[in-house]
RNA sequence: GGUGUGGUAGUUCAGCUUGGUUAGAAUACCGGCCUGUCACGCCGGGGGUCGCGGGUUCGAGCCCCGUCCACACCGCCA
């Protein structure tokens, strides 16, 4: 037996047990007569002692101990003379009697500390190292409960998790898919799934009315903070359902999470916003309610005054950014460059003062009179001390930018606490979107999302304005799940697949299977995704979705740790009918 | 595909604006001292292809060009 106990369980109560610990050795210190250990695994730290004047012997070899070696340690528990309070067990300690060195360590690349002097690539690298780390442990610990609970509120609502195949079709829309050769099949290629869509919709039509499943997807995309090449989701789908019905028992998954993870209690309903007022707004479709500093419209006031930039102006949208007319020249000129980002695209910024002492200070007094801009102070309900900051150019593009500048001036000012949630529906998305480099429209969600009832006939006459029965759940301004009531209907997939540019041939070839089982008595239904790893790493307080994944993939979608994707041999090409084909790249 | 930031000791960084003796700090590591530490303390020591390649120069960690890598963002992500 290695051990009697966790180095995270022994109480002063414990005192005068005989115990066997074993663990990695966090720490020593070694004060010549006497030398402590700290012996850490999974449930804390413990300390040891060995003492010169009861056995010199053992003292020497734990001198000798150095970290992250794996020891078993035998003694007696004792209470502390100096007791830790910043210990759970720091009111005892173990008289080691018997010492075993279970596998020495070299020493590691970056220390093994709540706060770690490695940097990001190296503890890519060793990984296995940095999840020994106490905030890694912990969010993996958290998503581990995530997941739990998540199983757990579905099992009691009746879901039924039921796994979907990993090799499945290439389809033509949405995110590039990873391929997978097929030896047996050469020249022919399984795709992995971007969601498992099709067949919980088919679920559906087999009878499964509450279907669940924490899964991996795959998107072979460009990487960010907030994506990884394999992610994980927690894929629903019900049958019989309206969207409200959707929307109120997800949302109460949710406040399940917040409530037995967080012990958070969210009594009132999510507010729901149209994608059409989010974007008016807040500039984006991802609105963070933490703060509010809305986006207020004055296209009609800045215009005809004379001044160039906003006479030609589609729109121009203005933040009021309280008690900060106060901003240095520098302060503004940082907004400025801010807002003048390739990222951000806005030409410039407008900024109005409305000082203290009630006078209004801006660089436009050539083209707008005083009076007029009091107009607009008005109509953002300024008051003496705030900043007007004004965009004005193409509207889609000032109300993107005054989005980012709105959650830019929210860090500023500090309204982006990590500790509270503000989660939201988004709803009334567009069905589809216009793409005007291939000249057709794409589907904003899928192509199985549903349109309005009332806007089918829009599907003919002018698509863009047709509205999708879809939501997104929004929370502090991620993204964490989206889905849509679908189409059951053979004919109205048909037209969608129309819509969407498909002829009747490849819509069949693509999708056939699917539309044939809607003439099997497909059940109304609809569904929902959520990113577990966004959820997770928004109740960690994390920027990065890669904080609480065991294994990520860095920028280049490389795993560094195991060095893929790599080659394959020449007998494993040929055995799959592949051959390579060096890019030009490679021969220049 | 694009923009930005960074790459110097095992590690995290300073040094670069203004090129010039032996490239520093902290931490980690090694050795010594120390009987109540818990970020132990004190003394000493070893440790560098300044990412890589080219250029400018009498001279490059520093300036210029290229390239690779990491991170953030834009495009992309139904």
């Amino acid at each position: 037996m290695y051990r009697t106990h966790t180095c995270g369980e022994l109480r002063l109560a414990d005192t005068g047990k005989k115990v066997r610990l074993s663990g990695w050795v966090q720490r020593s210190r070694d004060l010549g007569g006497m030398t402590f250990i700290d012996l850490r695994d999974r449930y804390g730290i413990t300390q040891l002692v060995f003492n010169m004047n009861s056995n010199a012997d053992l003292c020497r070899e734990a001198r000798k101990l150095g970290r992250e070696f794996v020891i078993q340690a035998e003694g007696e528990v004792a209470e502390r003379s100096n007791k830790n309070p910043n210990l759970p067990t720091g009111d005892i300690e173990i008289l080691v009697n018997v010492l075993t060195v279970l596998n020495p360590s070299v020493t590691p690349p970056f220390t093994i500390e709540n706060e770690t002097d490695g940097g990001e690539e190296l503890r890519m690298k060793y990984r296995y190292l940095d999840l020994r780390r106490n905030p890694l442990r912990n969010n993996l610990l958290l998503r581990h409960r995530m997941a739990f609970e998540t199983r757990s509120y579905f099992d009691s609502n009746h879901f039924v998790e039921i796994e979907t195949p990993v090799l499945i079709k290439s389809t033509p829309e949405g995110a590039r898919d990873f391929v997978v050769p097929s030896r047996v099949n050469p020249g022919q290629f399984y795709a992995l799934p971007q969601s498992p869509q099709t067949f919980k919709q088919l679920l559906m039509v087999a009878g499964y009315d509450r279907y669940f499943q924490i899964v991996k997807c795959f998107r072979d995309e460009d990487l960010r903070a907030d994506r990884q090449p394999e992610f994980t989701q927690i894929d629903c789908e019900m049958s019989f359902v309206h969207q409200d019905d959707i929307l109120e028992m997800f949302e109460g998954l949710i406040k399940h999470l917040f409530y037995k993870i967080l012990g958070i209690r969210m009594d009132q309903p999510f507010p729901r916003l149209t994608f059409t007022d989010a974007v008016e707004s807040y500039g984006n479709d991802k609105p963070d309610l933490r703060f509010g500093m809305k986006i207020h419209d004055l296209t009609s006031l800045v215009k005809g005054k004379g001044f160039s930039v906003t006479d030609a102006a589609e729109y121009a949208g203005c933040l009021c950014a309280d008690g900060c007319a106060s901003y240095s020249r520098k302060q503004l000129d940082e907004l400025t460059e801010f807002v003048k980002k390739p990222q951000t695209g806005a030409k410039g910024l407008i900024t109005v003062r409305y000082e203290n002492d009630g006078s209004i200070r801006t660089t436009l007094d050539r083209y707008f009179t005083q009076e007029e801009l009091k107009i607009w102070l008005k109509k953002c309900g300024a008051k003496a001390g705030d900043l007007l900051l004004i965009i004005a150019g193409e509207k889609a593009a000032s109300l993107k930018a005054l989005g980012e500048l709105r959650l830019e001036m929210g860090n500023r000012l500090g309204l982006r606490n990590k500790k509270i949630f503000k989660p939201l529906w988004i709803t009334d998305f567009p069905l589809l979107e216009w793409d005007g480099e291939t000249r057709r429209y794409y589907a904003m969600h899928h192509p199985f999302t549903s349109p309005k009832t009332e806007d089918v006939g829009l599907l003919d006459t002018d698509p863009a304005r047709v509205r999708a029965n879809a939501y997104d759940c929004v929370i502090n301004g991620v993204e964490t799940g989206g889905g849509s009531i679908r189409i059951h209907d053979e004919e109205l997939q048909k037209k969608m697949f129309s819509v969407l540019g498909f002829s009747p041939e490849e819509a069949e070839r693509q999708f056939g299977f699917l539309m044939h089982a809607f003439r099997y008595g497909a059940p109304p239904h609809g569904g929902i995704a959520f990113g577990l790893d966004r959820l997770t790493s928004l109740f960690a307080g994390e920027e990065s979705i890669r904080e609480v994944i065991a294994f990520p993939k860095n920028n280049m979608a490389r795993d560094v740790m195991i060095d893929t994707p790599a080659e394959i041999s020449d007998e494993q090409l040929k055995e799959l009918s592949i051959r390579i084909i060096p890019s030009s790249k490679d021969n220049s």
